[in-house]
DNA sequence: GGCTGATGGTTAGCCTCCTAACGTTATCGA
DNA sequence: TCGATAACGTTAGGAGGCTAACCATCAGCC
């Protein structure tokens, strides 16, 4: 992911708005400041990975997995539900696997009722693995918001939703200028990932 | 970028803490939350730009040689000054600077003075198609925030802004159990990108 | 039973990002 | 003056994303 290291100063923002009419400064600067964020809080979330030789990508399938086990349930999950849950491609999953397969963490083992299908399963070396990342992990996922408050924290987390959802409902503006969209075709509903 | 399509519901991060009592379910939902809308905006903005054929990391470069362009200044700058404006490395630049020499929207033209150096210039191409991915790209960074109020806004940059200074001058833990960090060598005050 | 369509997984090719190493050029101190 | 150091840009190799296309398999429906 790349981006403006150095964010703009509101009044550079005000001054560009001159040249752009349609910059909104307030608009501008909300959104630098949540991909600067987002960006901030990937990368140091992911030190405490690389320094145990995981990716991010990486790290999330054998979450995922992890989870599925100890929901009691059969401990796999299927490429798809996987590249779902986590939200990328199936292509990419199949890659993110490969990888992961190669190094020992996860296991996959054909379907017997679906020959389509090959669940993977975590390997006692990934389990292993997740042991020891996990709480590097959390810990630099606390640091990061040390220095907010609990009702700042609540009061992030509402806008951030609020901008999100938002967003979502809008989306189908790629037919602009075309008013009626037929329905707003986001999944929602689906954030029960790990409740039976 | 990769993520959590679907966030956990806290209850389940509260599960997930008896798990892992290093896991801290206010500060994990503020990460999720600040990924997942990093994401989104980033996705969402870059529409426009993928629909007029250009990525997200060829438009910085575009925009930071018009910025410089505007300042009335040598309407230059060089590699190394673009990767550490956009936070790229230098190698990355010259992939990007590679491909839109190659589209004809940039031009690389030696300095005389040191020889070092390749400075890289807007051509008229590029301008024209700044020109005319800019409004889409700021009309759909308004839309992004529309649901936000003027006061929303300032909070949510206030919080966020907040988050990513804290944790800057936190970085050094990679050295823990250390104390007394030797200084904050975060470069700070490198805010004045456009004023002369 | 045998098409047809839907679904699951993989492959191929491209882009972007990284680190590590290299060659060239300036700069500076002995 | 000349070698050491530092800076610039590039290259090589790898990982992780994507789309588009491809087979294999299942489910339905004449």
């Amino acid at each position: 992911m790349l981006l403006l290291r150095d964010l703009p100063r509101y009044e550079c923002l005000l001054e560009g708005a001159r040249r752009f009419p349609e910059l909104d400064p307030s608009a501008c600067e909300v959104y630098l400041h949540v991909l600067r964020a987002g960006d901030e809080a990937f990368r140091s979330c992911g030190e405490p990975l690389e320094a145990h030789g995981i990716s991010a990508g990486r790290f999330t399938v054998l979450m995922l997995l992890l989870r599925k086990r100890h929901d009691a349930c059969g401990a796999m999950l299927t490429p798809a539900e996987l590249a779902d849950k986590a939200g990328v491609t199936r292509a990419t999953m199949t890659g993110l696997i490969d990888t992961l397969e190669r190094d020992g963490f996860v296991r996959r083992e054909p379907d017997p009722n679906d020959r389509r299908m090959t669940p993977v399963t975590l390997t006692p070396a990934g389990e292993a693995l997740l042991q020891g990342v996990v709480p590097a992990y959390f810990q630099r996922m606390g640091s990061l918001v040390a220095h907010l408050s609990e009702s700042e924290r609540r009061t992030l987390v509402t806008l951030l939703a609020k901008l999100v959802r938002g967003n979502e409902t809008e989306d189908p503006s790629v037919t602009s200028t075309d008013g009626a969209a037929p329905a707003p075709v986001c999944p929602s509903g689906s954030l029960n990932s790990s409740v039976p």
